[in-house]
DNA sequence: ATCGTAGGCGCC
DNA sequence: AAAGGGCGCCTACGAT
């Protein structure tokens, strides 16, 4: 190991030793690494791969690394460096104030309580205007009238190990401030910190995940696709001949002479009704009820089974999507309503008759397990209803609430959903009184988040994210009143304010627990290759797969100990090795 | 031509 | 039983 290596990680080891617990890093494959303490401390390194810098030191004093953004995970997760502890800035500064867009120069103004509309602007719009920074030092980031420079913010900031040690030390400035600024913010400031910690793991596990990518069988995959639609066509023409196949099939139903396109919902809806089927959309499930009325109904949904196999999920899919037999997507450890992961290339909506295409490679095996009746049990943590509370000891919550309801598991099942849903209609309405009378915390809980949502208010859940309520003039009007209009659009908030609740609240702990794998099973070589709500798959040598199994219960248990409000809340995972994802029990 | 929106559907 | 919350991705279509 190189020289200035060595001293770099003497000296951290050293200041760790005297108190320093966050680290800041900053780094670049083509320049180097910048490490800071964040009390004007600072060291560049000029030498040597920054990931493997940044492994050693890990390795010697493991600190809570602290980053500004994705672009400091990215190169580590390529380069394999398990880092444990981490604060993402911005990661944390969507946790706070919701959201999914979020800028280095956005986040550092709101921490500076700085007007946003003087936030400079990128490219050369300010080139004519007076600048703010006439005559002032370039190599400082920040500007005298407090907010960056977009010089540095645009990329400059690894422009030299110099820099880069600069920018590592602003983060940890910009950390020590969000902070604080959780001992302010009206949740439970340690409870915050926790979920900062947790999400910014996420964030990272998320860098991973785009780096591995989900194992699949490609032979597989073609067999299937194959089945659903026919063999991989040579070229565009056979493309076209096959599709018009396709929907010829269809086509032989409908009444003769009528020029359809099948992919324009308004000549399907037309042709319908023709043969007698009058519907105000054409979703499948609607259809669903008109099967009998006609053939041309089951040939149609057939027919729409197989499209979205051919234009989604088909060849193209595979050939743009699955490299060296990875599915490969961009994931983000939190979208912008109520911070669940997301995930392209269809990683997070694969259809079930793909999934037998989902395989450990050989001598490996997927463990792989989901949470069990994951949102009522959030549900009776974030409330704290003891009833509720208690009805999660159970495997089966539902068949407790329905017994103590005198109704039917599945219409309690309905109830309580709907609760969480904001429905509100039918027959899970009377169900709706009995939750309201026998589980009045949990129910008013839900209500006064409804009440906030329709008042245009955000929420926050009980991990300390920030909701933000929207407000979306969009909403279709259909050419009744204004004040009808308005009532639609309280009535969808409070939906919206009401399910965000109880959504986000899941996304926590499931990261939390997602985290808590990725930390408890590195040492087994293992690697979390999906993340889908309420699901995890673990890809580890055939060997492990027992273990591996033990320490997905086990982690649970830690991540509702570590998240849960209360302590009694139940949570249940349904673990299996497997080797295809369709072999689940 | 390029963009945004809506209908539709996959998953949770 | 009813059709509610989230996301990504496809197509067609109208506006720019």
């Amino acid at each position: 190991m190189p020289d200035p290596v060595q001293r770099s990680i003497t000296w951290l080891a050293e200041q760790a030793v005297a108190g320093g617990e966050l680290l800041g890093v900053a780094l670049t494959s083509g320049v180097g690494v910048g490490l800071a303490i964040g009390d004007g401390r600072r060291i560049a390194v000029a030498t040597g791969d920054p990931a493997a810098i940044v492994a050693a030191i890990d390795a010697a004093i493991g600190p809570r690394w602290v980053w500004w953004h994705r672009e400091t995970a990215d190169p580590l997760a390529v380069a394999g460096v398990g880092v444990q502890r981490c604060w993402d800035v911005l990661t944390v500064h969507r946790l706070l104030h919701g959201g999914w867009r979020a800028s280095v120069p956005g986040a550092w103004a709101r921490l500076h309580d700085l007007p946003l509309d003087s936030l400079p602007a990128m490219g050369q719009l300010g080139l004519l205007d007076v600048h703010p920074d006439e005559g002032a030092d370039p190599d400082d980031p920040v500007r005298p009238d407090g907010h960056l420079r977009p010089e540095w913010t645009s990329g400059g900031w690894a422009a030299s190990p110099d820099r880069l040690a600069a920018w590592a030390e602003l983060a940890v400035v910009a950390a020590r401030r969000q902070a604080e600024q959780m001992l302010t913010s009206g949740s439970d400031p340690q409870r915050v910190r926790s979920t900062a910690h947790a999400e910014s793991a996420a964030e990272l596990l998320c860098a991973e995940l785009t780096v591995h990518g989900l194992p699949i069988d490609v032979p597989e995959a073609e067999r299937i696709i194959a089945d659903a639609v026919g063999p991989r066509p040579p070229d565009e023409a056979a493309a076209d001949v096959a599709r018009r196949a396709r929907d010829d099939a269809v086509l032989a139903h409908a009444p003769i002479g009528a020029r359809i396109d099948l992919r324009n919902p308004n000549d399907v809806r037309a042709m319908l009704r023709r043969v007698g089927v009058d519907v105000p959309d054409t979703r499948a499930w609607r259809l669903e009820h008109h099967r009998d009325a006609h053939p041309l109904v089951g040939a149609l949904l057939t027919w729409r089974k197989a499209e979205r196999i051919a234009t989604t999920y088909g060849y193209r899919w595979l050939t743009e999507h699955v490299r060296d037999g990875r599915l490969r997507g961009e994931w983000s450890s939190s979208d912008g309503a109520a911070g669940r992961m997301t995930a392209s290339s269809g990683l997070h909506n694969l259809p079930a008759e793909l999934r037998p295409a989902v395989a450990a490679e050989s001598g490996h095996v997927f463990v792989r397990a989901d949470l069990g009746q994951i949102e009522p049990r959030v549900l009776a943590a974030v409330s704290g209803d003891p009833a509720l509370v208690a009805a999660t000891t159970a495997d089966d919550l539902y068949q407790g609430v329905a017994t103590r309801l005198g109704v039917a598991r599945d219409v309690a099942k309905v109830a309580v959903l709907g609760a969480m849903y904001g429905a509100t209609t039918g027959t899970s309405a009377q169900a709706l009184r009995g939750l309201e009378r026998e589980y009045p915390m949990a129910m008013g809980l839900l209500e006064s988040a409804a009440a906030t949502g329709r008042a245009g208010g955000d929420v926050v859940t009980i991990g300390g994210r920030r909701v933000r309520m929207w407000t979306d003039e969009t909403v279709d009007d259909t050419g009744r009143g204004d004040i009808d209009r308005a009532r639609r659009v309280a009535a969808a908030r409070g939906r919206f304010a009401r399910n965000a609740l109880i959504q986000g609240a899941a996304a926590e702990l499931f990261k939390v627990w997602a985290v808590t794998v990725r930390a408890r099973a590195t040492h087994l070589d293992a690697r979390i290759v999906l993340c889908l709500h309420d699901e995890l798959i673990v890809h580890v040598d055939e060997s492990a797969g027992p273990r591996v199994a033990d320490i997905l219960v086990e982690a649970l248990g830690e991540a509702a100990h570590r998240w849960s409000p209360e302590r009694d809340v139940r949570f249940v995972a349904d673990v299996s090795v497997i080797r295809r994802w369709s072999d689940v029990a």
